[in-house]
RNA sequence: GCCGGGAUAGGGUAGUGGUUAUCCUGAGGGACUGUGGAUCCCUCGAGCUGGGUUCGAAUCCCGGUCCCGGCCCCA
C-alpha cells in the first residue's frame, strides 16, 4: 500500500504536542494582551505584489505562488508584516494611534527545511503602528523579552540600532554598504577585511568590526562620533536599564532590510543549531509602500516552532479525568450525570464499548483519574458511586458532591 | 541550490547476500456479565520508492522521495 505523505516541511501535531503548543500560544497572548495589544488576522494569501513591494523579486522563488482562476498571481504569505500594514493602510488609518496588534499565524516558505524551519511555520507577532518615541521602541523590546522569558526558553535578546553603522558606511557607495552589511550580518570580519581592503578602506573595516564588537554605548559612540540619533539612542537603553530589561547592545546587528529604520533587536536560543534565531524585530517605515502615509512603526516575530524545539520535551500536568461505567438501566442517569460533570468544566468520558461493568472500567482506568460507576443500583437511589482509580478508594455520593470531590483533587 | 549522514510494524529497535526477519512497546478482538490498568487466548502490523547486479537483495550499486546535520538564504 502507498501511503501519500505529508508535504515536505510541513508537519502533523498529535493532541500531546497541540496542546504544549497551545499552552506557549497563551502565554504570549496573555503577555500581549496586558500591554494593550488586540488580536488581528489577515487573510492566509495575497496578491504576490504585497510581498515583492517590501521585498524585491527575489524572494518569489522561496513563496508559494500561485495564479488563481482570475488569472492573479497570489501567494501564501511568508510573513504577517506586509499584510497587516496592508491591512493598516486600508482600514486601520483613522483609528486612534498608537494601534497595538498582535498575530498568532502560520506563514509559508518554500525552503530546505531542517530543524527549526519548516515550510509552513508559525509566528508570534507584534505591531506597533503610529508611536516614534524611544518608549514606544523600549515597550515591543519589553515585551518581546517577557514573551520568551514565559515560554520557558534560555534566550539572549541583542538590540542594537542601524544609526551606528550607517554613519560609519555613509560615504560608501550604496553597493559597497550593501555588501558591508551582509558581511556585518554573518559576523564574517575575514571577509569584511578583505572586501574593504580590495575597495581601499582598511581603517573603515577595523571600525565596523570594533563596532560590531562593542557592547556599551560609549565605546560604540567613540567610534561614530556624535550623531543626530545619540539622544534617542540613549534614551531608549536608559528606559530599558530602568525597566531592568535583560538585553545586550549589540550594533552589529544589520537586519539585511532596506526598510528597518532605527532601532533593531534579536533574539536566539541558546540550545538550537544553525537555526537558532527565535526573534527580530525593529522600528521600520513600510505603510507609505502601500499607499499610505510614511507611518512610523515597531514590531516583531517570534519564532515560535523554534520556541517550541528550544523549549523540549515539557512534561505538562493532563488535565483531570473522569470516566463512567455504567450498566443498561443505569445509561439515562448516566448520560445525565455526564452532562453535570461537563457543565462543571471537567472532561468526562464514556466507556463507549465493553459490556460489562468490569470491562468498562478496565477500559475506563488506561486514561481516567476517577471512575463514575451507576448501575441500577445508582439509578434508583439518585446517587453515584465515585472511584478514585489511583487510591482505590470509593464512596457513594450525590452527584454534586462527586463533582466537588473531583474538582477538588489533583490530577495524576 | 550545495555538502554529508540516514530511512526495518503506529513508536523504538536487532541482524545476516540464502528457509518463515529479532526484540520491546503499541493497537484491535475475545475470555472475564457490579469493580479497575492485571492475566490468558487470538489478531493486526515492517526492510521508503523505482531501477540495476545476482541463481537469490532488506543487505551491494544508481536515481528519486522524505528526514537529520551543516552551508546558502532568512522577509
Amino acid at each position: 500500500m502507498t501511503m501519500i505523505q505529508k508535504p515536505r516541511g510541513t508537519r502533523d501535531f498529535l493532541p500531546d504536542e497541540m496542546e504544549q503548543r497551545r499552552e506557549v500560544e497563551g502565554f504570549m497572548r496573555r503577555i500581549a494582551g496586558t500591554w494593550g495589544y488586540r488580536e488581528i488576522c489577515t487573510p492566509e494569501f495575497e496578491e504576490l505584489e504585497l510581498f515583492t513591494i517590501r521585498s524585491g523579486e527575489g524572494i518569489v522563488g522561496e513563496m508559494y505562488v500561485f495564479e488563481d482562476k482570475g488569472g492573479r498571481m497570489m501567494a501564501l504569505r511568508p510573513e504577517l508584516t506586509a499584510p497587516v500594514l496592508r491591512m493598516y493602510v486600508n482600514e486601520g488609518r483613522t483609528l486612534a494611534k498608537p494601534l497595538r496588534w498582535y498575530y498568532f499565524a502560520d506563514c509559508f516558505r518554500y525552503e530546505r527545511p531542517q530543524k527549526g524551519r519548516y515550510r509552513q511555520f508559525w509566528q508570534f507577532g507584534v505591531e506597533q503602528i503610529g508611536a516614534d518615541s524611544a518608549l514606544a521602541e523600549a515597550e515591543v523590546i519589553m515585551m518581546a523579552g517577557e514573551m520568551l522569558a514565559a515560554s520557558g526558553i534560555s534566550f539572549s535578546l541583542h538590540v542594537g540600532h542601524l544609526a551606528f553603522m550607517r554613519s560609519l558606511l555613509s560615504g560608501l557607495e550604496p553597493g559597497d554598504q550593501k555588501k558591508a552589511r551582509m558581511f556585518l550580518d554573518k559576523k564574517d570580519n575575514q571577509g569584511l577585511e578583505g572586501y574593504f581592503a580590495s575597495i581601499g578602506q582598511e581603517d573603515l573595516a577595523s571600525s565596523l568590526t570594533s563596532l560590531a564588537g562593542c557592547r556599551d554605548l560609549p565605546s560604540a559612540f567613540s567610534l561614530t562620533g556624535d550623531i543626530p540619533e545619540k539622544d534617542r539612542i540613549c534614551e531608549l537603553f536608559s528606559i530599558l536599564d530602568a525597566a531592568g530589561t535583560r538585553y545586550e547592545l549589540d550594533p552589529g546587528i544589520a537586519r539585511g532590510l532596506d526598510y528597518y529604520s532605527g532601532m533593531v533587536f534579536e533574539a536566539y536560543a541558546e540550545n538550537l543549531g544553525a537555526e537558532n534565531q527565535v526573534l527580530g524585530g525593529g522600528t521600520y517605515r513600510l505603510a507609505h509602500l502601500f499607499g499610505g502615509e510614511e507611518t512610523p512603526s515597531c514590531g516583531f516575530a517570534v519564532g515560535f516552532d523554534r520556541v517550541m524545539v528550544s523549549r523540549g520535551e515539557k512534561s505538562r500536568q493532563a488535565a483531570l479525568v473522569v470516566g463512567i461505567a455504567s450498566t443498561p438501566e443505569g445509561l439515562e442517569y448516566a448520560l445525565a450525570a455526564a452532562s453535570r460533570f461537563r457543565e462543571a468544566g471537567l472532561r468526562t468520558e464514556l466507556a463507549l464499548s465493553g459490556k460489562s461493568l468490569g470491562q468498562q472500567l478496565s477500559i475506563v482506568a488506561r486514561s481516567a483519574d476517577f471512575a463514575l460507576i451507576i448501575g441500577k443500583r445508582e439509578s434508583d437511589e439518585g446517587m453515584v458511586t465515585l472511584k478514585d482509580l489511583r487510591s482505590g478508594a470509593q464512596k457513594i455520593l450525590a452527584l454534586d458532591d462527586a463533582i466537588a470531590e473531583v474538582k477538588g483533587s489533583e490530577p495524576r
